[in-house]
DNA sequence: TATTGTTATACTCTATAACTATA
DNA sequence: TATAGTTATAGAGTATAACAATA
C-alpha cells in the first residue's frame, strides 16, 4: 500500500497537520531516556526566543489552557530546565526563564529536530526548503 | 503581549505544528452542532481521494491505531457518512467507502475549511499560497 | 473585586493487549 | 498459525471549574 497523502482538493491544512504530527512522532521515537518531548521542546523554545516570560504569556501564545501549562512546567523544572520566579513588579506572576542545562538540552534537541527534518523533507531542495520554511515564518509570525 | 511565533533556530516542523493546532482548533470552534470534526475531515478525504480503502490502510496512511480508528468510522457510520461492507475476496476486511450524504458534508465542511485557511493564511499572496501548497503536497506524497 | 497560577476533575485522543472471525 | 477488525483498558493531552495568593 502506498501510504503517502495526497488531494485533499487543494487545502494546506491538512498537509500541515500530517507533516506535523509524522515529524512528532519520528522525534519522540528517536528520543533517548531523559531526551525531552516534543511539548517540552516547545515550551523551552519559546523561552530561549523570548526571554524570561509570564506563564500567562506563554499560554497565550501556544493557545494552551494555563492548568495545562502548570503540569508541563513541573516536568522542566524538576530537571532543571527552567526555573520560576516570582514577579517582584507582581508577586503574582511567575516568571519562566530557562537554565544553562535548559540551554545545553535544547541544543542537543535540535541536533535531532535537525535529523528528522532532514528526513521528512528530503523531496525538496535546499533552497526550496528556505522558502518553504520562510512562508512559515511569515504565516506564524503574522497572528 | 505579541502572540505570535517566530524564532525555532529556522526548523519548519514547530511552525507547521503551531499552524495545524491553530487551524483545527478555529474550524473545530467555527462547527455547528452536527458538523463534522478535524479528525472526521480528514477520514473522509482519505476515502474520497482514494475511492473504497480496507481499514488497514487507512489506519497506515494516518498512522494511527487500529483501535482508534474504529471508534471514528463508528461515529461516521452512525451519522450515514460512510459505510463498511466485506471484502468478498477475504471476509475478515472491511471496505470502508464514502456515502453521498458522506460527500455532501465533505464539501461544506471544505467551505468551513477554505474560510479558516483564508484567516490563517492571511500574510501571504495567492501566488504565495500556492507554492507553499505544493511544496507540502510534494513533501507529503513523497513519504 | 479582579487577576495569576494551582488543583481537581472530566473529556478527548492515542496505544497496548486480549479477543473474534476469518484465512 | 496468522491476519483484520473489535473490545477493554490505561495513559497522554486538553478544557472547565473552584480555589489560594496577590493586586
Amino acid at each position: 500500500m502506498n501510504t503517502s497523502i495526497t488531494g485533499y482538493a487543494g487545502h494546506t491544512l491538512p498537509l500541515a497537520s500530517h507533516l506535523a504530527r509524522a515529524g512528532w512522532r519520528a522525534l519522540d521515537q528517536s528520543a533517548q531516556p531523559g531526551d525531552v518531548t516534543h511539548r517540552q521542546l516547545l515550551v523551552l523554545t519559546l523561552v530561549r526566543d523570548r526571554g524570561p516570560m509570564a506563564q500567562q504569556d506563554i499560554r497565550d501564545v501556544f493557545g494552551l489552557d494555563s492548568s495545562n501549562l502548570v503540569g508541563l512546567l513541573n516536568e522542566l523544572e524538576e530537571r532543571g530546565l527552567t526555573v520560576r520566579r516570582r514577579d517582584p513588579n507582581d508577586r503574582r506572576r511567575h516568571i519562566v526563564e530557562l537554565t544553562p542545562d535548559g540551554s545545553v538540552v535544547l541544543d542537543a534537541t535540535y541536533a535531532r529536530l535537525a535529523a528528522v527534518e532532514d528526513d521528512l523533507l528530503h523531496a525538496l531542495g535546499a533552497e526550496e526548503r528556505q522558502v518553504l520554511l520562510q512562508l512559515l515564518q511569515r504565516v506564524m509570525a503574522s497572528r
